[in-house]
RNA sequence: GCGGGCGCUGAGCACUGGGGAGCUCAGCAGGCUGUAAACCUGCCGCCUCGCGCUGUGGUGGUUCGACUCCACCCGUCCGCA
């Protein structure tokens, strides 16, 4: 469609956002299935761990061999996976859509994500110091907080004012960015270099409610104390990727310290406190200027 | 029946003879440009929202002053019978 070069490098772009059960997978094969050469990519940070697929709702082997699928299975628990790689792994998936003139369905709950590629959030190489970081953690567990904020404010007043100083990962986050760019702003986004739809979901309470409920019951009964056990066996129970919601409680009831209804209960409790955290994302994403 | 523990805000708990509406969870609202299903913030007895009002099971007592000490009662839990 587009003759032009620089926009030959992306295809035009289909976002689905939304919360946790709001139909977003279903809607989106809906559209692949209406879309000659429609393909999908997840935007889900959960959903690029190879292993956990009931747990985070991946969609399913039939569904993923009808209609092309990206963004899944990018890394193994044990790994970091940062925006920054899930950006750039989307990048080339676009450039291959694009290629092959298709249409990208961008779909997921991970609104940082989503930001990162339909808005262009540009995460170089430059100022990601993870040895840097590692070492503002770990004075962070020494010295506390107030002393990141003390070396922030004094080395870059213009960050500090502008960052939460409150959440130690903020802290943390501007100090390393600091180290290499000093007293700058986070860059501004490059946008999407074509053509954008956006579809945030938001069902009516009363239908997530039930569709939280629907899906948390579902997960324990069709493999989820099966696949948190496989994990178990393999990987340490407190990585970060298994702080996602079902896991934790998954975990929970093969070590005897919780029964089956409890880790339901829970689950629906932590997906209902997630969801209410994207909607509030997904609220503000709606309101950015067109 | 005896002995002991406990009774305040949805749940679970602290502290205190002299200005408690304290903490955690849940709940509600919000934020978040590289850990993002992570992380963080505010609210969370009542209202006319003022730095106002009421409040620590009940009754009575001690005291200048009681959530705090004493007595009895009610409820609940544990032990002994």
């Amino acid at each position: 469609m587009a003759e032009d070069a620089s926009a030959a490098r992306v295809p035009p772009l289909i976002v689905i956002g939304g919360a946790t059960a709001s139909g977003k997978t279903r809607l989106s094969l809906e559209m692949a299935d209406g879309i000659p050469g429609a393909e999908i990519i997840s935007a889900d940070s959960r959903q690029v761990y190879r292993g956990m697929d009931v747990g985070t709702a991946k969609v399913s082997a039939a569904d993923r061999a009808r209609v092309p699928h990206h963004g899944l299975d990018l890394a193994d628990p044990d790994q970091p996976f940062t925006a920054a790689d899930f950006r750039n792994r989307a990048l080339d998936v676009l450039a291959g859509i694009a290629a092959r003139g298709g249409t990208a369905i961008l779909v997921g709950g991970t609104g940082l994500y989503i930001r990162a590629v339909a808005e262009g959030l540009p995460l170089e190489d430059a100022g990601f110091e993870p040895a840097e970081r590692a070492q503002l953690e770990s004075r962070l567990a020494g010295e506390g907080l107030h002393a990141l904020v003390a070396q922030l404010r004094a080395q870059a007043p213009g960050v500090a004012s502008s960052i939460d100083l409150a959440n130690p990962r903020r802290v943390v986050r501007a100090l390393e960015r600091v180290s290499v760019h000093g007293d700058r702003p986070p860059p501004a986004p490059l946008g999407y270099p074509n053509e954008v739809t956006w579809h945030i979901l938001d069902p009516e309470p009363a239908v997530h409610a039930r569709a939280i409920v629907e899906r948390a019951e579902w997960q324990f009964a069709n493999g989820l104390l099966e696949e948190a056990e496989a994990l178990r066996s393999r990987y340490p129970e407190d990585l970060r990727a298994f702080s996602a919601v079902g896991y934790r409680e998954a975990f929970d009831v093969l070590a005897g310290r919780a029964s089956i209804a409890d880790a339901i209960t829970r689950t629906i409790q932590r997906t209902r406190q997630y969801a209410k955290r994207q909607r509030t994302w997904f609220r503000q994403e709606s309101r950015r200027p067109a």
